[in-house]
DNA sequence: GCTACGTCTTTTATCGTTATAAGACTGCGG
DNA sequence: CCGCAGTCTTATAACGATAAAAGACGTAGC
């Protein structure tokens, strides 16, 4: 494994975890990506930059990789010495930030059956069992709270509200306000703006979609989000493009577990987006309205039963 | 000064100071208002739900008062011995808490004049000038930035977006949104509902502010804030309601600045609110939206001429 | 003279710790 | 037997500390 060759402290990491190296990690294993045997390797701030890291971490990184005998490095002279083996990849477990470890705890916690709304919520409880300190948790449900999931009283616990049916109810009318404002923005939009070509984009991806039935539905939720956040764009407001954060990490979470008629579901939702997309291209502001309307309305529907119905817990507990 | 009589370690107060006891503080003060001599006080139990705390913290102030002679103390038996004296009260500024510290510090910065768009804020810079430690304002930054005025990046500092007039468009946007929502919610209302008389209280408040002008202008802010809640509370929509923190805190915050024609705006404010009742009442949903549009359509514009025109700082650091 | 690297400093993410505050349990007493 | 107080345990709101990661500065080399 990588990290038993880096001259890095990995062993401090096992005796005290101050500050877990995902960082490192993650954009390690995305560096394996560009190994090819016999290429040269940008500068530092390049690499930098293309990883979306600092030039500290690209450092680790070369050094780690000299040291598994990956490349070699000499001033300003980096090669590829051998292509990336399987086993040179991090697990994925560890190139997982400590908050997004609370965050998928919790989710789990909060959006299956058991979580009776009222129920309370102990912080140094939750740290124990998720295994981070408490600060961890306290951040994470601070952030968290902006969701109206959970609130907090003064010097006392945390207050599942949980999610239900009523909690779908006023997301919605609150998601439908934003997105038939943000739609009727988007019918203004002059045909030169960016948006536009965006939309076309995106249209040919619904019919990518809709010709192999299957293949790759697993990805629909990602372009669903993009197709209703470059709609929430128009309105150039960031309460409207903010709340849509709410909408996704529901839809997320939630569809997660309800498998059973997703193909279905989103066979569905993939023509109702063509409709809209036409509504929105047709320049009039009703039309657009009309398949808006029609198509959140049965999202609501959808999300509606998926509460209602047997609330399956996640496949298993990762 | 009462700290020093009691039997609360606080000495440690000033070698570490790990949590303020300002709940205790802000309690103690409370309960010396009780205080008449010869009365016999109730349990400690409804002490504890009189003033909000656990019976913990009652038993400390029990403790405190008995040891500056403020009272006698014996199981069941709590007389008081003497009135209390000015100096038995804790300051006000050791009843605050540390959160509520930074909240002033920062709201100060952000929302005055040197705030440049897009300057970024650092927390441990932060926490030095303020005087706590960097968890408290890291939580303080992630509770506020449900706000909209500050973003993170990962791993990188905060940027502040700035209290812009941008900022104040996209909030009123919303928030007229909402509130024509929830006025026409509100007229809907069933006669027998409580809103219905907790507006008429409302109004008679309102009469009253304009009999005397000037004398009680001072506390306009919380009336203006009470009669906005009331009638999105019609929605009975979570995400309305909480929205409409983000708007009281900047209004709070701004207008503090602003006193120049705070009677004005404020009698002005007064009868538009009294129309705006008027137009809840008639029964007619478009009188009330009338009513409602004109009232927000006015606030903005007093808000926006005080973004724009000289950004006077407030008059003293507290 | 600009780009890239070596080195050093600062900041962030996360941890563990502690005094205050909440809350649970138990037994007394009217 | 119910309310109240005595006692004990646990949770929260702060704190400081530390390794990872970012970033600043100076200098070397093309």
């Amino acid at each position: 494994m990588a990290a038993l060759a880096t001259t890095r402290t990995w062993l401090h990491a096992w005796l005290l975890m101050s500050k877990r190296d995902t960082v490192f990690k993650e954009a390690y294993n995305a560096s394996l990506g560009m190994l090819k045997v016999g290429v040269v390797l940008p500068s530092e701030a390049e690499l930098g930059r293309r990883l979306g890291i600092s030039r500290t971490t690209v450092r680790s990184i070369l050094d780690a990789q000299v040291a598994v005998g990956l490349i070699a490095w000499n001033r300003r002279h980096k090669e590829v010495l051998r292509p990336p083996e399987p086993e040179d990849y991090f697990p994925a477990d560890e190139t997982d930030t400590v908050s997004s470890m609370v965050e998928r705890a919790f989710l789990q916690r909060i959006l299956s059956a058991d979580a009776q709304p009222g129920s309370q919520l102990n912080e140094s409880d939750f740290a124990r069992e998720v295994g981070v300190s408490t600060s961890a948790v306290r951040e994470f449900l601070i952030r968290f709270s902006r969701f109206g999931l959970i609130e907090k009283q003064r010097n006392r616990h945390w207050v599942l509200n949980g999610f239900t049916e009523a909690f779908a109810l006023e997301l919605f009318e609150v998601r439908e306000m934003f997105e038939l404002r943000s739609a009727r923005a988007f019918v203004r939009l002059p045909r030169d703006n960016p948006a536009w070509a965006a939309l076309d984009a995106i249209e040919a991806e619904h019919r990518d979609f809709l010709g192999q039935p299957g293949a790759r539905m697993r990805a629909f939720p990602d372009l669903d989000d993009r197709f209703h956040r470059l709609i929430h764009g128009a309105s150039h407001n960031r309460f409207v493009t903010d709340f849509y954060d709410v909408i996704s990490l529901i839809f997320h979470f939630h569809y997660q577990w309800s498998k059973a008629d997703e193909l279905d579901r989103n066979a569905t939702a993939l023509r109702e987006h063509l409709d809209y997309i036409g509504g929105l291209r047709s320049g009039h502001e009703l039309d657009a309205e009309f398949y808006c309307r029609k198509h959140l309305a049965s999202a609501r529907l959808t999300l509606l039963r998926a509460i209602k119905g047997p609330n399956v817990p996640p496949p298993d507990g990762t």
